[in-house]
DNA sequence: CGAGCGAGAGAACGCTCGTTCTCTATACGT
DNA sequence: ACGTATAGAGAACGAGCGTTCTCTCGCTCG
């Protein structure tokens, strides 16, 4: 009778790849909430719903289970906001999607800034691999505002794109720490300012 | 010979206003660029140069030691800005000069973003008080670029004053994470941009 | 000059937490 | 059905750290 218990919280025998899901989903949702250091192994446990045995078995130090964490959270990440972006078509629109998805994530219910913002101020200094993490993602996001904006005809793209970056992180931590009204459409109203005076609507000279 | 020794970094007899500069300074130090909880008491005790009696005679807790933290360098951050701004006269230049502010610090050999973010990040979901003097530091930014974007005749100071603030924190995080090149420089084209949109250079209408 | 108050140095305490070990029970192969 | 390998549950261990205590010494005041 049910020792399986496939969706409950609680404890059982259970795969080991489910094991892996479950704790990783634990993982993220505590270092997320509360901060990598203010979470134990135990609390992780607890929450995933294993034995410390499996715990260990799966992730063989915290170490690891933060950096898996953290590459997770860039996948998850980096395909909503892809997903977000794909739903437009015009370039500038493409553009001002992006701060759409912020939007809608500023609205989530836990909501707490970047995960990477928040873990490299955290361990940056002490875990080079979570600064290479945080870096890493920083990196991917630049590219992905790279592209649009060259796609958006923009005249100078890295300059654009460096600046889109600024407003997007401005909007993440303000949004985080209640500094701004409507971090999102401040930062879309601006990206839309910027991005206008950067690409000519009608050639120039000639 | 020498028992009191002003300003070696070694121990002995002090006064107790020193003690609680020489705490105050290590500990501003440390927890800048280390982080919070990866700094302990020990460590503050032997850069200050001061008994663990004396620390906890002048600050009776960590946490209160982290609160001071937070003010002094609340209080330092805000002076240098002004400063800075200060030496500009014309509205515009004053704008530009918070992010001339921003250049000169990202410079500093011991830069690390801003302790606030990083301080609301590591403890801001553990630490009530910590998230509030994050907040107030943010605030007080707010209001200083709502005062110069004012002066400056922005048609909507509030919108442009949260804009320059979403440039301001992307330009310190990008800084700190290495994301874009020249951030400050960045930054500061792109307010240079949103300002002369949003402050009509002849009046409109009549 | 002597007594006592306070400071410095560091040991000690208690707690937390990452990690490992032990013990018991269960599932599976033959 | 029995032995074995493995899982779960939680105790145990060791390190780190915030905080306090003890001991000794030196300065100060009468």
């Amino acid at each position: 009778m049910d020792t399986q218990g496939a969706d409950t919280a609680r404890r059982g025998r259970i795969d080991g790849d489910e094991a892996r899901r479950r704790i990783l989903d634990a993982a993220e949702r505590l270092f997320y909430a509360r901060g990598v250091q203010a979470v134990g192994m135990d609390q992780i446990r607890d929450a995933a719903g294993v034995s410390l045995k499996r715990l260990y078995q799966c992730y063989p130090s915290k170490d690891v289970l933060v950096e898996a964490y953290l590459e997770h959270r860039d996948r998850r990440w980096n395909q909503a906001l892809a997903e977000h972006v794909g739903r437009a078509a015009a370039p500038r629109e493409r553009v001002t999607a992006v701060f759409g998805f912020l939007a809608e994530w500023f609205e989530t219910a836990d909501f707490r800034g970047c995960s990477f913002i928040n873990a490299f101020g955290e361990l940056g200094p002490t875990s080079p691999p979570v600064a290479a993490a945080a870096r890493a993602h920083k990196r991917r996001l630049r590219e992905r505002l790279g592209t649009l904006v060259t796609e958006a005809g923009a005249a100078d793209p890295d300059v654009l794109a460096d600046q889109l970056l600024l407003l997007v992180e401005g909007a993440i931590v303000a949004a985080a720490m209640g500094t701004a009204t409507g971090p999102a459409e401040r930062a879309r109203s601006a990206a839309l300012a910027l991005l206008s005076a950067a690409c000519p609507p009608a050639p120039p000279g000639r």
